[in-house]
DNA sequence: GCGGTGAATATTTTATTGATTATTCAGTAT
DNA sequence: ATACTGAATAATCAATAAAATATTCACCGC
């Protein structure tokens, strides 16, 4: 890591915490330049402007939420099914708990998509490539029967939209939202999982919070 | 329709009018009155304030809009499956085409939802009541294999949540959203039609799009 | 009582102006 | 040249005064 890499890293680091504590406009770059004890001018040897700072934490942040779904794949699971469902379940707790704990970052995560729309469509399309993933490996076991997977992916990741920064949509509580989206996978599973000779796949149970995914750090 | 009806209406048609052209916050009550050939102060003998002619004026919207969609049922149709799908459709290029061509309308709903939460539970109540019946018949007809319809129909309710004023959640266009619907419901119908001894759903088509429902009046 | 008025008051919106802050850049040190 | 400074400028924000507006209410004619 060169001496300039690391310079960037302490703005980086500096206006995270900043940005956490009072937030993206409440920020200067006069105080991000005294935390590291340099002048203002020199923050814009390494940043074009403010919002690119935010735009760099936002990227790390997005990329880190994708890590975190991915190590809910990697625990031993029983099933495409449950995978596909946990990761979900995962992602409604990590964003809900997120927007509770952490309203800064909503904030934050707004003023960038507001100013880098291309932001938020990147985000998704992670997310999708993480459902896609599942959705080979469970046409692939033969656990489910999915004759488009790309067009499957498409429809689950949007069928669960309103399970992502749900409090965006809805003031139901987090509880409530759980059991709605039970319902959802119940309809959705059904319609992915491969017929058994007139039997009907079963209804989805919630599975039970992962709590050390959903503490911060 | 007593004489105070009548002068209700008419505060009624002139905020319509100028809520449409203007929006509800550059419409001043002096405005209402002179338009009504009264004066503010009585405006208030039919009204408890401001916001209670914004609120009548959605509500009829609202049992308008479900009215739309119930004349969608009432044309002939080969099944429920497809008069769901209608129905959504409908759903999405109605208020599609509502924020495309009456932006004014957006800003009333948004302003009355933000006073009175309970307005908009009490629109999807009623469009989540229009799609059970739907499932009710489906299953009574032999097309649908449902255990739990009050479930399913929050489930299809749920899932198709971006799909009614979809512009507040993304900026793809109809087509597009269009397209995407059609994986989403292929996905569900799926999990609601009666397997037949492996055989999987057709995928679904894209319906017309219904002229006479979209042009504004 | 019923249907209404319009001036008085309380609230909200808008405009103005004085900071505050982002960004640039000529200049300094190494 | 490279790394940085800090004052100058441009853009934005916040406080507040002014204007506009919502709402009330004492009063009028029937």
């Amino acid at each position: 890591m060169s001496e300039a890499d690391r310079t960037r890293e302490k703005i980086i680091d500096a206006a995270r915490e900043r940005f956490r504590h009072y937030g993206y406009p409440k920020t200067t770059i006069a105080e991000l330049a005294d935390d590291c004890a340099m002048s203002p001018g020199n923050i814009y040897r390494f940043f074009k402007g403010k919002i690119d700072i935010a735009v760099e934490i936002a990227r790390r942040e997005a990329l880190n939420a994708v890590d975190v779904l991915d190590k809910v794949l990697a625990c031993p699971h029983r099933g495409s099914r449950q995978r596909l469902e946990e990761v979900i379940f995962a992602d409604l707790r990590y964003t809900y708990h997120l927007l509770e704990n952490q309203p800064k970052t909503l904030e934050l995560a707004q003023i960038v998509v507001n100013d880098r729309p291309q932001f938020q469509i990147e985000s998704l399309r992670r997310e999708r490539r993480l459902f896609q993933r599942i959705l080979h490996e469970g046409n692939a076991s033969g656990e489910f029967s999915i004759d488009n997977v790309p067009a499957a992916t498409i429809a689950v990741h949007a069928a669960t939209t309103k399970y992502r920064y749900a409090q965006l949509f809805t003031n139901q509580s987090l509880v409530e939202l759980e059991r709605e989206l039970a319902h959802v996978l119940t309809v959705l599973m059904r319609g992915l999982v491969a017929p058994v000779a007139g039997q009907l796949a079963a209804p989805t149970i919630i599975p039970p919070e992962d709590l050390s995914l959903t503490s911060r750090k």
